[in-house]
DNA sequence: TACATATAATAAGCGTGCTTACTATTCAAG
DNA sequence: CTTGAATAGTAAGCACGCTTATTATATGTA
């Protein structure tokens, strides 16, 4: 029990998390796409027309955080707001074209991102990985969220 | 190879330093205490009338960052600036008294939220993350600085 | 119908990271 | 000693998360 990492685990968490934003971010400069950017694309690839609450859901954020990122998206041209006509209060969001044409070539990307990290790894250390890793997300989310949960887990994740 | 998903690393990472974040911060918020201003107070504690520079090194961000982050910990009452005679470009930093009180405390508060993280995973499957976690690390660490990551290493880390 | 409540989105302002640019100070050559 | 490069720290302004509060629209109930 003494000195097996365990108490560097949140500065691990932290250094790996910023390491990995930051050499995405590196690759994608040219495209002028940020990693935030890149998890809401993913989604709204999935299902165009995504109301910003919904997206608020299942990036698991604050609506207000969706509201501005999805300002600045838009002013880079990866989406587009239209009104819903059924629900006035709703902007439903839509990929635009330079979005569906950057998908597969920013997705492939953040593959690359993922085989550089995992360089030397087997595949059972990689396998374990991502099983504690999915475990540590169940453990800190909250139960009243679980639903919500649920329905991100169906909907999929990708890249 | 398919859907082992090494595809949503990214994802995982992000949502798990998320997570911890938000759960050590709520933990802490009767403190007054961030979890980066947490991160700065262990070097800080193990390292007394350290410079700015060298922190900045040590946490891996930029000098400015370092500069503001000890602005508001310097108002919390966390920290005290002083002036190094023998330089006087540097600022030394010191832990106050409330500082050294909180320490202890909120060492064993952050492993409170790693046993909660960790809740149901194997001794083995510790062992593996954290293992596979430092190698993602140096994997993704440029080889210019690693000089300062043994550095880094030597002083230890903790909590 | 009218009023209270709930929901979708946004505004304002803060924390923590960044880049770029600046000042003050030290150090290395000449 | 003087000049030029390097170093320590900070300022300004941006991205992306947050909390709290506001506006517009829907909805449920008296």
């Amino acid at each position: 029990m003494v000195s097996d990492g365990i108490d560097r685990l949140g500065f691990l968490i932290h250094d790996v998390q910023r390491l990995m934003r930051k050499r995405f971010e590196a690759r994608a400069s040219g495209l002028g796409l940020s990693s935030a950017q890149w998890r809401l694309l993913v989604r709204v690839a999935k299902e165009a027309g995504v109301a910003q609450a919904r997206l608020a859901e299942l990036l698991e954020i604050e609506p207000i955080s969706v509201s501005r990122l999805v300002d600045r998206m838009e002013e880079g041209g990866w989406i587009e707001r239209r009104s819903d006509a059924a629900d006035r209060r709703v902007r439903m969001i839509f990929p635009t074209e330079k979005a569906n044409a950057a998908y597969a070539d920013v997705k492939s990307l953040a593959g690359e991102v993922y085989e550089e990290s995992l360089s030397g790894v087997s595949p059972e250390d990689r396998r374990v990985l991502i099983q504690v890793l999915d475990v540590i997300v169940q453990n800190l989310t909250d139960g009243e969220a679980s639903s919500l949960e649920k329905i991100k887990s169906a909907e999929g994740a990708a890249a």
